[in-house]
DNA sequence: ACGTCTGGTAAGTATCGACTTACAGTAAGT
DNA sequence: ACTTACTGTAAGTCGATACTTACCAGACGT
């Protein structure tokens, strides 16, 4: 759950997204990844700290070279709550259907 | 995809995720979100109108009140794009394990 | 030892976004 | 018609963050 929401906020940017994309075509060091991106290698790293916190990527050190790799964990937690989610609100969506008349939910409880 | 992208940025916001899984519960009208939440009922009118750019909340009018409620629709491209990305991952994992001396994909092209 | 390659970090900037209050507009009740 | 209820939007503020350049440190080859 806590890796799921800093897996959220880590997937919000764009940047990041393509960082993830091309390591899911398999493990590269921070200059090759940096290389195909339009933002300077700092920066990158910077990216790659952030997945990293989120349980999206891992490192290896090699010699000079530090390699990233996918980390199916955070990927594995973020899914949970998608099905989660995905779960609970076609629950609700079907007993609506149930109940037209009660649209509103007027009767139900605000806060749980 | 474009779904998607939108739908990742919108549940990066906490305060967004706390709106949607109140209204995974049931529909609900902009007030009664606003009431459990520690944020004005403006901000929920603004996180609203994100999420249905999203795609992942839709809106129908009932008399003064506006009545929000999950839409499947994002939700469906979101998870599209983790299980596309989910596989790809998983198929260079096992395609790694099986050369593990070519770890840093060193003679694999960096622009597609 | 020295120069080179690689990558993380510091400092600074600038844009984005989440939030507030104030205002405007529509629908129902009296 | 007038009031009340409900909500969207405008304007403004403030903190987060994505990016830059500059600097520093470790690993390897000569």
């Amino acid at each position: 759950m806590t890796y799921a929401t800093a897996a959220f906020a880590a997937l919000a940017d764009p940047t990041r997204r393509r960082v993830l994309e091309r390591l899911a075509a398999g493990p590269r060091a921070v200059g090759e990844l940096a290389a195909g991106l339009p933002v300077s290698r700092p920066a990158v790293s910077q990216h790659l700290k952030v997945l990293k916190e989120a349980g999206l990527v891992s490192d290896r050190q090699e010699g000079a070279r530090r390699i990233y790799a996918i980390d199916p964990k955070g990927l594995g937690a973020m899914r949970a709550w998608l099905d989660r989610f995905w779960d609970e609100a076609l629950e609700a969506f079907e007993a609506e259907l149930e109940t037209p008349n009660d649209t509103t939910s007027r009767d139900r409880e605000i806060d749980p």
